[in-house]
DNA sequence: TAAAAATACTCCATAGGTATTTTAT
DNA sequence: ATAAAATACCTATGGAGTATTTTTA
């Protein structure tokens, strides 16, 4: 059975006459002749009467039509679906950020995207870089924006932007009095950093490592459950910190309690990427994404390439 | 677009492995990729995300398949159909009778047809023998019942049997004391029949004519709506009447009102047929009737062949 | 004789097969 | 190295064409 066959039938069943079926189905008379008959056979039913005069459906042949044109309108369904579905933005993305990018990139990234994307809702979730990849792989999340290194096979990893660290400490401390900071100042104070998991961890302990090969000791360290959180508590006096650029550069000069300082070249920072499924098909969604992180221009951050 | 591909695409769907998909369709596995890859051209959308660990069904891949499975639904519903109507004995059958031959006969046919085909409801209509024929042309009608003769274009007439005519007279009429009587006696007598449009009154003029260049003299016609409005005229002394045997042979010999009497031979009969368009296909449905009629036992009557 | 459908045949597109390559883990 | 999908290439079915025949009014 054939979905011409079925057009065939449902336009014989309305002409009553097979070179006008035919006409109207653009093939030729024989054409249309021996497909009702081969799906008469098929079916094992009679559908038409063939009279000299005039073509008679019979009826069961009025059954099969009528039914033949609601296979046809269902098919035609799928080609709505299809087209609305060609378009890339439209339809749900799922978009992971790890818990440091997330606050300070996400309140200017969505309206971005829904002004740009208005048939793209977002589904947001922030985790840790291994649970975005864990999530992206199985297909839970679409796209993920995390810091680098990453390297999952099977996964696309494309550099979005790279982001500079500052020192955070009381408005108070000793740091403030000076312009600029060296990673090995990190050995000397109480240092508040976030728990396993989090990649910015790691890339702070890094920071200490090679700052400790200079200076030959051991920060003291504090841990804290998200950035925020450190940052109150180096308001407090607690000790000091280092943070992305976007989650300190909001701070004024004239903070009663906190001052930001960066480092001196050269600067250590983060590259943060796009991530996504090497097969997933919506690369336009994703380049929107990309160029929509882009102009959020966070500030401490350029553009990669 | 094939419903093959349809076919694929569920499995796929499903399966979220091509091989596997493959050999659930009974085809090899690059025959489903191709196909599936040829789907998705055509329709202009990815459907699946390939990789080498597993295959991932899209946002859009998901609602074609959805929509496909319809389809593929729809389809077999029209598989349903067709063997419901594959049964010839299925399905209403519309059947015309001639006035004068329907009261005698649709009594025991109809519940005879009923046990035998009982998924065949009978729709009946009773008329003129040329009323039949344009509705059995039209399409309006199925199949008919009529007397012979019959000639119309496009349509087949079956002889199904041979109905003696036989002389209804008044009880005390003269003629009843005769054991059988000649076609001549009608010359001689007040004779009831039939108006315009009935066959049978053809039928008995023709006895009529054949009579009168015997006797050479003309009836005294008189004419009456039915058969059984004439039996009631004759039962009251109007006159006499010529009647198809099934319609009078229930009248006992002892009735006090009206007598029977056979004519001699050879015995003025009528044939009745079965009529129906050469291109109707329920071929079974007609002959489950004809035997049917035959089953019928009309009295003087005789089969055909 | 004319109109309409069926048949005969020819051709080519394509669905499906096997063998092989590519790709990613 | 292995598993899976894609690709290449071949074959055969059958869908569609033209020309012709059959059928019937």
């Amino acid at each position: 059975m054939t979905l011409t066959e079925l057009r065939y039938v449902v336009a014989l069943a309305r002409e009553r006459h097979f070179g006008r079926a035919a006409e109207k189905c653009a093939v030729s008379q024989p054409t249309l002749s021996v497909a009702i008959k081969k799906l008469e056979d098929e079916l094992g039913v009679i559908l038409f009467e063939r009279a000299s005069t005039e073509v008679r459906v019979t009826e069961i042949g009025a059954g099969i039509a009528t039914q033949a044109a609601r296979v046809l309108a269902e098919v035609s369904r799928l080609g709505e679906i299809a087209s609305a579905g060609k378009d890339p933005l439209n339809g749900a993305l799922r978009l992971g950020c790890i818990y440091t990018i997330a606050p300070y990139l996400l309140p200017r990234l969505v309206p971005i995207l829904k002004e740009r994307a208005p048939a793209m809702p977002l589904i947001i979730e922030e985790s840790f870089t291994s649970r975005l990849l864990d999530k992206i792989k199985s297909g839970e999340l679409d796209i993920g924006i995390m810091a680098l290194p990453v390297d999952e096979p099977g996964l696309v990893v494309q550099p979005v932007y790279d982001e500079v660290f500052r020192l955070l400490c009381p408005a108070d401390h000793e740091l403030a009095k000076q312009k600029s900071v060296t990673a090995a100042v990190l050995m000397e104070s109480q240092l508040l950093m976030l728990g396993p998991g989090n990649c910015f961890r790691e890339q702070v302990l890094d920071l200490c490592s090679l700052a400790s090969k200079q200076a030959g000791a051991s920060p003291h360290i504090l841990e804290g459950s998200s950035l925020e959180t450190i940052r109150h508590m180096v308001a407090s006096g607690v000790g000091v910190t280092v943070m992305p650029a976007s989650a300190v550069d909001n701070i004024s000069p004239k903070d009663p309690l906190l001052r930001v300082r960066p480092f001196v070249e050269p600067q250590p920072m983060r590259r943060v990427a796009l991530v996504w499924r090497a097969s997933y098909p919506r690369f336009r969604a994703i380049d929107t994404v990309r160029k929509a992180v882009i102009d959020c221009r966070l500030s401490g951050t350029k553009v990669v390439k």
